[in-house]
RNA sequence: GUGGCUGUGGUGAAGUGGUCAACACGGCGGAUUGUGGCUCCGUUACUCGAGGGUUCAAGUCCCUCCAGUCACCCCA
């Protein structure tokens, strides 16, 4: 339909444009005090970027990328996430030739082809930060900081940080090993979608609703239970910082991320009003990514935020401040030659900075004033023959209906 | 990709096979021609998401598709 738009896209249609700016300056503002810089990377990449940073098997690259051939022969796919674009820009300029750690922040539109629910689309936006280069839980912590004072900033409560340790490429093989066997024998007894999940992600089979399935699985093993000597102190190191900031937060055994690059920390931020869709942000460690790339083993942590869930928490709270643009004045006008005298005011006051409107539309004189009524304007300013002829308007004040016949020149010293 | 619910004007909605598709809000115009907000009046759907079908007759029944919505999967 040539009316509407692709399916799971949204227009934001300028009404709602003033929360979106309002809310992207309260990312940039809070990246600049914790020394991140913007970054803008394409819209587009080689799928193959993908395919190799999010992982074959994710649900993401398998069912859910936008992916088109150009006319060039070239495979691209619409970015999905942001955090491997990153990563190549890294590569690609060089960027671990500088201060070490490289931190990043980025705010602009993902696609993924998923089915449109509540709190998701199509195309979304995120806010998102990386910092790659460094390896200690500190960074893990300010990063985590950055994602809670952010909301905070935007006045949300009821937000519950999720925390834990997805271990690395050497403690979670031996994990899955022993989860997969504590599993094995109670495996015909799990719904299908649980027994689908055991070959190809079997944490997940913890997260289960199926209060049949969470019985079965009391008393399996927990990955921050396993977790090798390296990433242990890694996980305490960083509830060490959290609880020294003062954050809250709750640890979450059955927290898995859904992409492949993830190693030690994972968290999440949900916001639980907004429905099956509550993680407002999710991020975690990714040591293993900037090698998958095809840079030098590099370590890197992010998150991203998903922008749109951020509007409809700020909605659930009704946070969202009516903001008021009104004109400051309305010029009035009747017949031709005050037209001319008018326009000229209205420009005279634009010039000044004044938000002036004028009728576009040839109404008569009541329905301009009419108009400006609506438009809750303090001031409207008449020009008629008569006010045309002396090069006056006449400035009325539309609170308390008082008028006054001046020259041009004082009107802004009146508003 | 799977399932539930829904689809009437700019918006919220009546309408349960048969005269002009209620009503409310909004928009536009007007109420002796140069003055708004209140009130009153007029006007605003060759058409009921799209396309087929059943019927003498369909917004009302059937099918297909599309879209919205919620949930699963997954995720921001």
């Amino acid at each position: 339909m040539l009316t509407s738009g692709p399916r799971g896209t949204k227009d934001i249609l300028p009404d709602s444009v003033r929360v979106w700016q309002y809310v992207e300056s309260v990312a940039r503002d809070i990246c600049q005090v914790y020394g991140y810089k913007e970054l803008r990377t394409p819209i587009f990449e080689h799928t193959e970027l993908f395919l190799r940073g999010i992982g074959e098997t994710t649900d993401i690259v398998e069912k859910e990328m936008y992916t088109f051939t150009d006319r060039g022969g070239r495979s691209i796919t619409l970015r999905p996430e942001n955090t491997a674009a990153a990563v190549r820009a890294y590569l690609e300029h060089k960027l671990y030739s500088g201060i070490q750690p490289v931190k990043l922040y980025y705010i602009g539109p993902m696609f993924r082809y998923d089915r449109p629910q509540a709190g998701r689309f199509r195309q979304f936006h995120q806010f998102g930060i990386e910092a790659i280069g460094a390896a200690g839980p500190q960074i893990d912590a300010e990063i985590i900081l950055l994602a809670v004072s952010f909301l905070r900033k935007l006045g949300l409560s009821e937000l519950r940080l999720l925390l834990n340790s997805v271990g690395c490429p050497n403690c979670r093989p031996l994990y899955r090993d022993k989860l997969q066997g504590f599993l094995k024998s109670k495996l015909g007894e799990f719904c299908s979608d649980c027994q689908s999940r055991f070959d190809r992600n079997p944490m997940r089979m913890l997260d289960c609703k199926n209060t049949g399935c969470q019985s079965l699985s009391q008393g399996a093993p927990h990955m921050s239970d396993c977790l090798c000597a390296e990433c242990r102190e890694h996980f305490n190191g960083v509830q060490q910082l959290l609880n020294a900031a003062g954050i809250s937060y709750d640890l979450d055994p059955r927290l898995v991320r859904g992409l492949d690059y993830y190693t030690k920390t994972a968290f999440e931020i949900q916001y639980s009003p907004l429905g099956a869709q509550s993680a407002v942000c999710g991020g975690g460690r990714y040591d293993g990514l900037v090698a998958e790339c095809g840079g030098e083993p590099t370590p890197g942590i992010g998150f991203a935020i998903g922008l749109e869930r951020v509007l409809l928490a700020l909605e659930k709270q009704q946070l969202i401040a009516a903001h008021d643009d009104n004109p400051d004045i309305f010029i009035v006008s009747m017949g031709e030659s005050a037209q001319l005298q008018a326009f000229k005011l209205l420009m005279q006051l634009r010039e000044a900075g004044f938000i002036c409107e004028m009728d576009h539309m040839q109404r008569s004189l009541k329905s301009q004033l009419k108009l400006a009524n609506k438009l809750q304007v303090r001031y409207v300013g008449i020009i008629g023959e008569e006010e045309a002829a002396v090069q006056r308007v006449m400035l009325k004040n539309m609170q308390s209906g008082e008028q006054e016949l001046i020259d041009y020149n004082e009107v802004q010293h009146k508003l």
